[in-house]
DNA sequence: AATATTTTTAAACAACTGTTTAAAAGTGAT
DNA sequence: ATCACTTTTAAACAGTTGTTTAAAAATATT
């Protein structure tokens, strides 16, 4: 009953499945999704939900191998590459960052949520920590100014670009911002965020 | 059958009751919470919670006020206050906030996430965009240097500090830091970050 | 066309979840 | 001690949820 998959059965559904799946989970997280949400939204019979993918525990884990690739994926590659310069990183950085998270507003507050509720899971287990130490982002800063920590400012850079986006649904709430204002914002800190960090490094 | 709550009846089991609530549902977020589960956490039976809270939202919604005020009911007089100077608001805002998210750590994504997942139902309602316009910290902002949107700076402070707090379930995962050492990392931001906000400002 | 294989469907299952019930136990007033 | 009331308990209820089943439909193979 298993689908035997030697070919490509019928590579719509599987897609159909695998985009509710992405859909549904952003809005709702795993606890707050139902496999009858995702089967509704990609418009399918419910049992193939579990014929294609076994278990929503399966569907879920390939949807946050996804994310947590999208979040993390984009940016390290610019930080960690030499040929840059650390200004250039973070121009770079900052603008990549920010375009995809414009598209993707959900996607931090997602993947910070479920790996606190799901620790182990979605960590890429390797030692990212002497990586970090010994990226050419960190020897850069240390040449720059000594006197500055790196990891203390690259959670700073970070918090800069990522935290609006989490904080979003409270700002659209609290302070009434439209969607195509808080888009507008987020571009303006394009130039904003880049130039405050070379002030925080020259200080 | 409802409990008459003329005087204070047993208020060990409410509040018993209550603090596992606030537990458990910081732990695992709305969906993700069982009625047993904070019947377990309370050591109470579980019919006690419907008893004395009527349902798992009216007992969550108890919660959430509580959480939402913890978290911008901190900050919001000492940035509000005209008595203090815009470097003293920054000063103590960042002391005040840091001390209380190491005592809180998981409360910024429990409250962002729900606000998302429950618009409409946590907004204090009021019109807050003017009372910021009108705000003393506004105002000292635009005095300080026009070139600066106050809001956008706000979003900048706010990122400094709260966003560590919310990707520390990563960075305890991916950069293996212990939670004596995150700690240690948010109190030198005490001094990190009014000092990187001051440098900002007079740029 | 006949057969084998894959995909889709409606229905059902068993476990779980929030909530209610009715009786028992506890508490305080008279 | 009796009575009225509150609190606690074990059990049950009704609806939901992830998953499975067996048959039908569609597709591919010969």
């Amino acid at each position: 009953m298993t689908p035997k998959r030697k070919e490509k059965p019928d590579k719509s559904t599987e897609e159909k499945i695998m985009e509710a799946a992405r859909k549904v989970f952003s809005n709702k997280g795993y606890a707050g999704t139902r496999t009858r949400d995702i089967a509704e939204e990609a418009g399918i019979n419910l049992a193939l939900v579990n014929y294609y993918y076994r278990s929503k525990d399966k569907l879920f884990y390939e949807v946050m191998q996804e994310k947590v690739y999208q979040l993390f994926g984009s940016v390290a590659p610019i930080l960690i590459n030499p040929a840059f310069s650390l200004e250039t990183k973070i121009e770079i950085a900052t603008e990549t960052y920010i375009d995809m998270l414009v598209d993707n507003p959900d996607l931090p507050l997602l993947v910070f949520n479920e790996i606190k509720n799901h620790p182990n899971d979605f960590g890429a287990k390797m030692q990212l920590k002497p990586m970090l130490l010994q990226s050419s982002f960190f020897t850069q800063i240390r040449e720059r100014n000594n006197k500055v920590d790196p990891f203390q400012f690259l959670l700073s850079i970070l918090g800069l670009i990522v935290f609006p986006f989490i904080a979003r649904p409270v700002i659209s709430g609290v302070a009434d911002i439209s969607k195509n204002e808080f888009t507008e914002l987020m571009k303006e800190r394009k130039k904003l965020i880049p130039y405050w960090v070379k002030v925080m490094l020259d200080s």
